[in-house]
DNA sequence: TTGTCTCCCTGCGGGAGACAA
DNA sequence: TTGTCTCCCGCAGGGAGACAA
């Protein structure tokens, strides 16, 4: 049940008609096999960024690029195809024990008749149709996750938990006490427990954890912009993850071990068992940025859908380290030419010779088709940008096809589409109603790669049929099919929840239409839904904007996207009461995704038919911190005293139906913060640090002696 | 010069003959290569327990115990002979990053002659004379090692220097201040650079270094027990260096990550090197008292000059970690046979069955014949024990030679003939002096092992031919000629200082014989020489006894025996004001080993010809603390306020005379205690740390998860 | 609601002499 | 001479409410 799953703007929802009584629990029929680390925690701490293949999936596995990454590029692969089309046989998860860097190991197996496909041109969706979002399961609800400010990691005091995050995820104190207190025990990545004590004082009360959290701060070396995750798995135990910040990542200065094996010392290994076709392993490191050397083959095949010509305008998700970086990756392809003509003809990886727009970054001048989307004014990303547009299954998205593109169909990425815990992150959506052409569209688009979820209930409130959805998704406008998936939680900052509700489609993609210029969106990612929906509240458009503050921990909602997830858990919450508290079964979605007539087509039939008597008849129901939630609802979506309708950080529903061009800009500002939200890296707050709390870094310091 | 070389009881002295116009320098032509870490500190931080082989030396493999000792038993090594044959080819000298554990990488190469000669039964020496004290250089005399007290280690306050050392070692302070005080710089094996506050301060006055020793102290994770040790070098640097007590060897928490390259991983190369008769590497870790896999080829052929057969008894210098277990090491033979009949047929290694007198200790039931020493009525080494036996050229030691002994001539241990720093121990000696047969007899020899220099220097005094002496060196009595050699410098523990006297052979020879209840016994390990002595304070008999503080760093005295060092350096001294303080013309001596005519033998002719009034006549001019070093030898070699010859601790010369069974028992108590200044390892200081110190120990147990 | 600040207070530990072995 | 003890004192840092954003 989605019992724990409240949180601060956006609910965990399910569908009524799907089936509940299996219980959540942290095991299960994983896609992933069960590893050294909890799976919950490790894909929590990957954060929703992360892209990993899928068991059983196609992909490309590209020596070259391997060949870049580890430095010694006089080893031997001469004999190794540039592309070596692979099934991704196992996926391990793992997490360093220096730094609790996760990373996956892939396996992989050379599959001949992925090749062959590639090499008769056939285009073929092979039945991954059920891989897309099957075997997921083993929900985790109770979770948040809060980049660390000065205070948090400064040696005076300890942890301040935000309210909402203590009450969902820590057992309940007993408030009648002067000041409540008790002892949590927290399980890292390795197994390792952890305990701190949970007070609930000061002038006004809060949470804060004190007694062992410096230890904490310091064993793991952290810093102020690094985010800790705690999340409460099915039997009530603490699980506890950190995320670091991008500039201060330790696992440059500790290269990991394990994930060195697989990258350095057995690239021969890999060539080897390559050109005997057996399996080999690659070190899969999520929150590494460089270009990836496993692409899922639909992904590949369709980035050379696309003709590459000089000339082109295109846009990147660069993931770069800086998270700042990310507004400006539009770039012009100036040339298209093998990397390495001798050792590599033909080869596809960083075949295309770029220019970026701003020169700031010390970027490659070479990527790979699938890793950048055309833009420009004729590009086809606009075929379906167009509010009401209806696509239809088999249309091609791009304007000259020189390439088969893939059969349409239930094709979604291998690469983890996003199946729970997408939150509603809106801002980005706005590219959808202010359809400008070309480069904004496109930078937009490049972003929403990260909240596919927006995307997958945009397009549902588009297209008339659920495969259609399934179908945009696939499509190189939409993110080339690489949607960084956060597959299990995409925990987010403070006080954001880790569930998600589906949009109606009907009813919802009617009301797209009409209000063109604004979008409602609600967050998709998991497939979940919620039968009815306070959906006049959902009309209220919301924003919050990252204040001066960098570290602050703050939910980005669109203005007039929906912020329906709450009311629509309280929905849930009232009907399905009976339900047992952690189960959701998402299984089921897994099984049957967007069959039609299905459980969840149902709530995607009905899910915009809000009606906000509903949310008041329910709002009593609501079990803890209710009262809050009501008053945040009823105030127009407050989130923490922030309004989401204030007019100072957000626009109201009517501004932006006559300003569009401003929502979008403030779209574009969105996503800055929001990739700030996913490696949390405010300069200023670190440099504090680095000062004010001299004596812990240099323990740190001295450890890092140590440890080299 | 041995100008700094003063130390408490022992004195370095130079033969005025020998050439002391080189200076001496910390490098030079060793003949150990310039390795990465300091080569005397390297040899400090060995302690005088060590035995390198050495570079070009002859010497046996055992692969068997080379698979004994890494825990893989599966490893190939099936077409291994038993016996190996090399050649040192190099010897490397490193030191653990983790823990600053010394440890020697040893090259060998498979030696077809050698094999050839050992399977025709030839007896080879092999022009190895000119290499057993050859080449050995750079003396590094001022040098102190002082095991760690509770104090030391504590948190509060710094580390307290004993005087003599300090002012040996340190820069000399300006005691017209109140508080004289500098800074110290010392660097260790790895290099790194440590600093000292040093100070002179407390009423009464002491030496101590205050701010920086405990950063020193928990970096290096030392704990009462451990010693540290101090050596300035020629140019005036300083060196810090860390002998661990056995008990908290940290190697074994940190398996050396180098040393294990060499053990567990290449055993396959090694194999195949030794197939190919290429060079391959060993690791040699002179403080794991495992049994050697590398053994001298002399050594080898001398253990099987005896005949060994079930009932014979035998002694073992048992190098336990703990080192009490070193008096009782007395077994009895009960069988001969393979220790595995099918993979290694004929082999040596550990072909003896055992019995051991005591069943405390568990230790292997099987030995191998160079391990021990055989005793009873009828062993060999009684025959030059017998005061004024005169053993001749050729003549052999044991009674039953069934194995063609090597021919005899100039044939010292190859590993590491003692050459300098050798203190005066003497205690031992009075096994010479008071023959009781047998068990005891060998018990002393076998102890004698660790002091080569007084064997040595005590042949000297019986042969009349320097070649006999290196002759007995060798016999199997007298340590198998696996002579733990410190072979730069014994550092010894407080007060003890770093070189020896050579005893003169002509009147020391008469003068030993007249007095056969009790033995002068100078220091020798280092070739020095005096050319006068004080002979009559020498033959005042001193013992210090170590106290109840297990920690602390007393020298050992025999009672009766002359510590005449101290002396023989003033007169030097004297004699030789002139010369540079640092140069000693080690090489001279090292050149021209024991040659009829030498400097060196003019030494020996006279070195016994003390002369007391000489000592009287330099005490003057002794440069710094002589007042000390004076009063103590006037008030009968006083040694830091305890009287060498204190009635409670030793006996007087009469009483040696008349009780000279006493005399042995303190022998052999005083052994265990020097087994103890070089395995520094009270137990009970170290729980007193490990309560009184929690948190530098538990800072030492985070390092340690993190090191992990 | 929560980040930051300041204040309080404890305890660690460095540094000194006292004292005794 | 030096090991141990105790005392002094500075300071790091844990823990609390105040205050404001």
């Amino acid at each position: 049940m989605v019992f724990g799953l409240i949180d601060l703007n956006t609910v965990n929802t399910d569908d009524e008609t799907s089936s509940f009584d299996s219980p959540s629990s942290s095991s299960g029929n994983l896609e992933l096999p069960a590893s050294a680390v909890c799976m919950e925690l490790w894909h929590a701490c990957a954060g929703p960024l992360i892209s990993l293949p899928r068991k059983g999936s196609a992909v490309v596995y590209f020596p070259q690029g391997h060949l870049e990454r580890i430095s010694d590029h006089t080893a031997l692969a001469s004999d190794l195809p540039p592309h070596v089309f692979c099934r991704v046989v196992d996926v391990k998860l793992h997490a360093e024990e220096a730094n609790d860097e996760v990373y996956a190991q892939v396996s992989l197996v050379p599959d001949n008749e992925i090749e062959q496909k590639w090499k008769e041109g056939e285009i073929e969706a092979e039945g991954e149709e059920e891989d897309t979002v099957g075997a997921e399961k083993s929900i985790t609800p109770h979770m948040f996750c809060k980049t660390l400010t000065a205070s948090d990691t400064s040696s005076h005091g300890g942890f301040s938990v935000p309210r909402r995050a203590a009450e969902d995820c820590f057992p309940s104190l007993d408030y009648e006490q002067q000041r409540p207190s008790q002892e949590l025990v927290a399980k890292d990545l390795h197994g390792t427990l952890w305990k701190f004590r949970h007070i609930y004082r000061g002038q006004p009360r809060r949470h804060l954890l004190t007694t062992g959290w410096s230890a904490f701060v310091n064993k793991k070396k952290l810093v102020s912009g690094d985010a800790v995750l705690f999340l409460r798995v099915a039997d009530g135990e603490l699980r506890l993850g950190i995320r670091r910040a991008a500039q201060v990542k330790i696992g440059t200065a500790f290269p990991a071990p394990y994930c060195q094996q697989f990258t350095s010392s057995s690239m021969a290994s890999v060539a080897h068992a390559i050109s005997t076709r057996r399996v080999f392993n690659i070190c899969y490191n999520p929150r590494a940025s460089s270009s990836e050397i496993i692409v899922p083959y639909h992904k590949f095949l369709k980035s050379l859908a696309h003709s590459f010509s000089a000339g082109m305008r295109f846009k990147m998700h660069f993931e770069a380290e800086d998270a700042t970086e990310r507004s400006r990756c539009s770039g012009l392809v100036i040339g298209v030419s093998d990397l390495d003509p001798v050792r590599w003809p033909g080869s596809k990886w960083r075949c295309l010779v770029v220019r970026w727009d701003d020169m700031e970054g010390n970027r490659h001048t070479r990527v790979s088709p699938w890793e950048i989307e055309p833009s420009g004014s004729a590009s086809g990303p606009s075929s379906f940008l167009v509010p009401g547009t209806k696509r239809t299954r088999g249309s091609l998205p791009t304007t000259k096809p020189d390439f088969p593109i893939p059969r349409d169909g239930n094709e979604p990425s291998d690469f983890g589409e996003p199946s729970r815990f997408q939150v509603l992150q809106g801002q980005e959506i706005f590219c959808f109603s202010t359809p400008h052409g070309g480069q904004s569209q496109s930078q937009c688009l490049s972003k929403m790669r990260c909240f596919p979820g927006f995307r997958t209930s945009m397009i549902s409130g588009v297209a008339s049929n659920i495969r259609h959805l399934q179908e945009d998704s696939g499509t190189p406008s939409a993110g080339t099919g690489f949607v960084e998936s956060s597959r299990f939680c995409k925990v987010l900052q403070g006080q954001e929840t880790s569930s998600s509700l589906p949009y109606g489609r009907g009813p919802a993609a009617n009301q797209f239409q009409e209000n063109s210029g604004s979008v409602r969106l609600p967050n998709y990612g998991s497939h979940w839904s919620a039968q009815g929906q306070g959906y006049t509240q959902m009309r209220h458009s919301a924003q919050l904007v990252q204040e001066s503050s960098p570290s602050s921990v703050l939910l980005f909602q669109q203005p007039n996207s929906p912020p329906c997830n709450l009311q629509a858990l309280h929905l849930h919450q009232k009907k399905r009461e009976t339900s047992s508290r952690d189960s959701v079964d998402f299984e089921r979605y897994a099984r049957e995704p967007f069959q039609s007539g299905s459980a969840l087509e149902d709530v995607l039939r009905n899910g915009s038919s809000g009606q906000s008597e509903e949310y008041n008849q329910i709002e009593s129901s609501y079990p803890r911190g209710s009262q809050n939630l009501v008053s945040m609802c009823k105030k127009g979506c407050m989130l923490f005293g922030f309004s989401l309708i204030d007019g100072k950080h957000g626009a109201s529903k009517e501004d932006n139906l006559t300003e569009s061009t401003t929502s979008y800009n403030h779209g574009t500002k969105f996503l800055a913060c929001n990739e700030e939200q996913v490696h949390p890296s405010p300069p200023v707050p670190i440099k504090v640090m680095s000062s004010s709390c001299t004596k812990a870094r240099d323990m740190h310091a001295v450890r890092d002696v140590l440890l080299t």
